[in-house]
DNA sequence: TATGAATGAGGCTTCATTCAT
DNA sequence: AATGAATGAAGCCTCATTCAT
């Protein structure tokens, strides 16, 4: 191990390490040794840069976020078009499905080791932060974000467990194509009756 | 220690617990020395039930899975009216909810136990049940009872990573009026455009 | 299983099939419920038959040391000439000697398990009737009755931990021809002197 | 508990230990929490050397095989006399037949633990290197090592199983007896007939 | 007689964490 | 700042034996 010289920068490496770790085998099937050799660090060197095992989950999942956020945000910052970046959205689910997968599947991992739901802090400040943004890069109202983020996890999560069944490629372009016959409509012309996005959906031609 | 007379009949009784000790902390945060404790039995006789551990996750929930078809399917047996069928499922859910968070929570427990995704047969067998079950029941074509099921699914998880964000009844109710509005279109003259489904949840009347 | 008639006669099926048990894979290695599984008994009334496990042992090696020492004494019964005896007795080495093998190994068993090697009547016995028996049907002297028999069983046990080495046909009729060359020497003119037996073993032609 | 310097070392006094425990009671009869409590360390320390129970005593067999060829060898390097060599070996023998005992024994522990036969490689190592020691001190012929070697194991195994019967000072004296008047015999002359080594044996004075 | 459910001590092993060096 | 030896509780599981039925 050389010198360490830049230590938010090493640390952030670290980070980059662990979430790879984590993700593959699950929070707790991850022994601290484990981190250590992977990382190349000495089992007490590890608790020089974090308190506990814990503390690797939450500054991990903090880091992880926030540079997701960050490529999120520089994806769509100088698009101006709403179909196009409803296109560049949709191509970035497609691109990091398994992230997503990742990242909630460590945020259950999270769950189940506090069992206080109530400081579930990292997946809630996430999910937050991806309704707004899309709320506002789509021009969506809260309510409608809200529905297509949770269809989202839901895509995410089957594409997981059933693999074979739920393919996330379809279910996103099956969005984008609502979305996008939506977003055609002028702003203040689209229908407010329920009529309209879970219904084209339903009626979607897939399958 | 009475005798057990009725093996099966007690090893259900057993998986009835399991489920209630797994669902509160998790499968790897119970110890078999607990279950042991909460079920009234010596470690030693647990194992006179089960092969393992792991045993106990399948054997429970499959028999869960199996519980919980059965309610449903009584529940929708006589009702011939598919908006009645509409109006019942979806209470169905309202009331279930926190078992089918249970069973996503206990299928991604196996998951990381197991890094074979391929073997994960347990929650196969129930969403691919629960898709037929959807078509079958309110006459969706396929891939809608999918998109159905994995916006539900979504929903699920939601409730339980962001609770104070997404609400269960709210989408509940929600999916219930897109599909009771679709439903009483006659179902020959129900559009083929995608113009429906997802849109009507997207221009739903919420927040 | 059916009723028990000769109690006996099925005690000995038991011995026999615990034999076999024992042997694949040693005393300790062997639960009460694999002998009940392999007889078709329950635990249970495994021990209406014997006090404990390790009378199981003893029951067994008893009645396996008369059967053989049974075998043995028929075979050689009407045999009159010294040299058909070596080499019946000496063909019957090389067809028994997985069971010399298993009888071996279960002593030691049997000696691990009860760390008074004082109370190892079962080898015991077996040793002394077996170097009785040899100086007797080949008219050797005691102690080449025991040279005789501690060479056999270093070839047992060698034929058993290094069997790409110590190939026992070899040994065994390396022992035939030496003892023949011996046999055909009258009683009274065999040598007094110590150039005899082993020196012919060491200058045999086998490289 | 002092922090440990030299791992290695440590590791080969923890051998010597384990040697010492495993002799007593046989491999499977020492449980690890034994092993830690009578060489002072934790349990958890124990898998800090070695990789589990198996591999302490495959490390010890080895340790301790090399330790005994080291002390052979040193014995007769400078030693040009057969004769001598052969009074030395023997002497050897008698004081480390405890020894012996000890290693085959926890051979057939480790046999009966890995039921794979072929893979014994502990014991195999051990006869190879002794059958060639012997035949290279000694001068004798591979097969007369081999059945040198055949014959001392069976004196080493029924010191053990018939300690009253086989007493193997007698034994060990007479093979000296026996090998002594062969080497007198000038190499060339030695008798090229089965008439000598075995023969001599067993025309032996004793008993 | 015969069964097999029940026991609970004890087996091997893993682990997060600490601390002397 | 870094190391890795040491800890010991706790994990899963097996086992010989008992005893109510």
């Amino acid at each position: 191990m050389p010198k360490v010289v830049d230590h938010d920068k090493f640390r952030e490496e670290l980070l980059e390490n662990c979430f790879k770790i984590f993700s593959q085998k699950g929070y707790s099937k991850v022994s601290i040794r484990e981190i250590a050799k992977e990382t190349g660090l000495s089992t007490g060197s590890i608790y020089h840069y974090f308190k506990n095992k814990e503390d690797i989950l939450e500054q991990m999942f903090s880091y992880i976020r926030k540079k997701n956020f960050g490529k999120y945000q520089e994806l769509i910052r100088d698009v101006d078009s709403i179909e196009d970046r409803l296109k560049i959205i949709t191509e970035f689910w497609k691109e990091h499905i398994d992230d997503y997968q990742d990242l909630m599947l460590l945020s259950i991992d999270y769950l189940r080791n506090n069992n206080s739901i109530k400081e579930n802090k990292m997946f809630h400040d996430f999910s937050v932060f991806y309704i707004t943004a899309l709320s506002d890069s789509l021009e969506l109202r809260t309510g409608e974000a809200e529905i297509l983020f949770t269809y989202l996890m839901g895509v995410v999560m089957n594409s997981l467990l059933i693999p074979d069944v739920v393919k996330p490629e379809n279910h996103i372009s099956l969005i984008y194509e609502t979305l996008k016959t939506r977003t055609e409509t002028d702003g203040d012309k689209r229908p407010e009756s329920i009529d309209t996005l879970v219904n084209r959906l339903f009626t979607s031609k897939r399958r």
